[in-house]
Order: structure tokens, then C-alpha cells, then sequence
DNA sequence: GCGTTAGACCTAACTTAATAGGTTAGGTCG
DNA sequence: CGACCTAACCTATTAAGTTAGGTCTAACGC
């Protein structure tokens, strides 16, 4: 599991993460409008993703059908960590002052300060 | 202000980042311990980025010193924003699920939410 | 049954990234 | 001054990513 995906392969999974799971034409149509992309490449591209492990497939009739294995969240999650080596706490507050969030989502990221309040009352550094 | 750096250019960005600016001496020096790479390849490299874009340089004496163009924080917020289009605020959610912060990383995160709450003391979306 | 379609699979060209060797020239010290 | 060090600069090789053309075959309609 240690493949970062490149941008086309973004491209790609976030098509499947959106759906859940595509075939290379789901997915085709979807990137040819923005991309003018060939089916083909799709194609050879989602095969590679596959011998790489960030995607599988399943067969359905003579078509392929193909399946994220990370989320979203791990993929970003994985870059952060590289870029910013375990101090992912100082992201999260520049995120916070550079991101607009809706009230809806303040209060959410309140609730989760306080479960987190709740788990650890206190601990000066992180606790794994 | 396109180019996205590559693993190993975040290698020596993080080494930048850290110093605020370096000589390829200074990045290979702090590079070579983990990863062994030689300093033509450091100095390559760093050439490289100095033609993308990702840092520049000032001549001090004889040696060239770089320093970074873009922050810790705008290279991931790129990165975030190629994965999620748009909904960051969910990604923040997320990693404060994930992440584990300290006590003190929660209080600033709380008073940030206060200060975003005052600017801002009704609308539904997000507002630019 | 036979032409057409849709899909997988193979191959190949071209591009960018990564690595390091070789060359040249400015400075330093004995 | 001449050997030596250091740093830039140039060049080459390999590996990985990107793109798309070609072939082969299963299924579909007439």
C-alpha cells in the first residue's frame, strides 16, 4: 500500500469515488469532456492503477468493473503526512483560517473538539 | 504558479521550509543521511525546481542560495483542492476525526472558530 | 450467418522525473 | 604559483507516467 496516485490517477479515482465503482467507459465519460481523453488511455491507465493496487475490479458480463481501494481521505491523508511530517495539527489550523466553512460546519468541528475533550482530558502532546 | 512538486522535490522544499533558505550543500547535507542521494543529484534537481518555479535563488558569493516560493501550506492546499474539489470544509472534519491533536492544538482550534463565527455571524454556504 | 459494436489486451512512442558522471572555473593555502 | 577544494554547469542514462494505435474476441442485430 505505499502508491501515491499521480493526477491523472486522481482524475480517475475521483470519478470512482463518486460513484463507488465504474467501468472504464463509466469513468471515460466522465473525463472525456473536461480532458479529451481516448478511451484507450482510460483504459491502460486504469489497468496500470490496478497492477499498482490502487484500484481492483471485479468481472461483470465481459466488462470489467473497477473499485477504489483508498479513500479519498487516506489518499490525502498520505500527502499531508509527507508533506508535513506529523505535525498535521498546524495544517488543520491553517486550514481553518484559509478554508470559508459554513456554520454547519463549525459546529460539527466543535462537537468533535469536545468528543476529543472527552477521550483525553488532558495529555499535553498526541497520544496515538 | 502551476507546477505541483514531485515526492522528491518535497523532500528538499521540507528541508527549505525548515531553514527558511539553504545552499545545495546545506539541503544535501540534511538530505543525505536518509537518503543517501548524491549532491549532483541534490544540485540537479534543485536547478530543476529553480526553472518550474518552486524556488529561487540569490547569489551569495561564489554559491547559490535557494529559497522556497510556495509555503507548506499552499503546496498541500493545492493538493487538497485537486482531490476534493471544493469541499475542504469536509476534509477538515475528517482529519480531526483522524488526526490526534493536543489540548493546545484543540483550544487554538477553538478560538479560530469563535474568531470565524464573529466575521461571519450568519450565512448558510460559504462566502468568498 | 455476417457485419458491426464494445470491450479487453498488447505494444509502442513520447514525455517528464530521477540520478549521477564529467567539466570548468573561482578561491585558498602551503 | 600550483595543487586542491568546492561549486556551478552540462550531459547522459534509466525509470516512470501519459497517451494512443492496433489486434482479437464475445455479443448483438438484421
Amino acid at each position: 500500500m505505499e502508491n501515491a496516485p499521480t493526477d491523472r490517477e486522481i482524475e480517475i479515482l475521483k470519478v470512482l469515488w463518486e460513484h463507488g465503482e465504474g467501468s472504464v467507459r463509466d469513468v471515460h465519460s466522465h473525463l472525456v469532456d473536461q480532458t479529451g481523453l481516448h478511451f484507450n488511455t482510460t483504459q491502460t491507465q486504469m489497468r496500470i492503477m490496478d497492477e499498482k493496487g490502487l484500484v481492483t475490479h471485479r468481472r461483470e458480463g465481459r466488462t470489467l468493473i473497477y473499485r477504489p481501494v483508498c479513500t479519498r481521505e487516506q489518499v490525502s491523508a498520505r500527502f499531508l503526512h509527507k508533506v508535513y511530517d506529523g505535525i498535521v495539527g498546524d495544517l488543520v489550523l491553517n486550514m481553518l483560517s484559509t478554508e470559508k466553512l459554513s456554520s454547519s460546519q463549525l459546529d460539527e468541528i466543535e462537537t468533535m473538539i469536545a468528543d476529543a475533550r472527552k477521550k483525553k482530558p488532558r495529555s499535553g502532546k498526541k497520544g496515538k
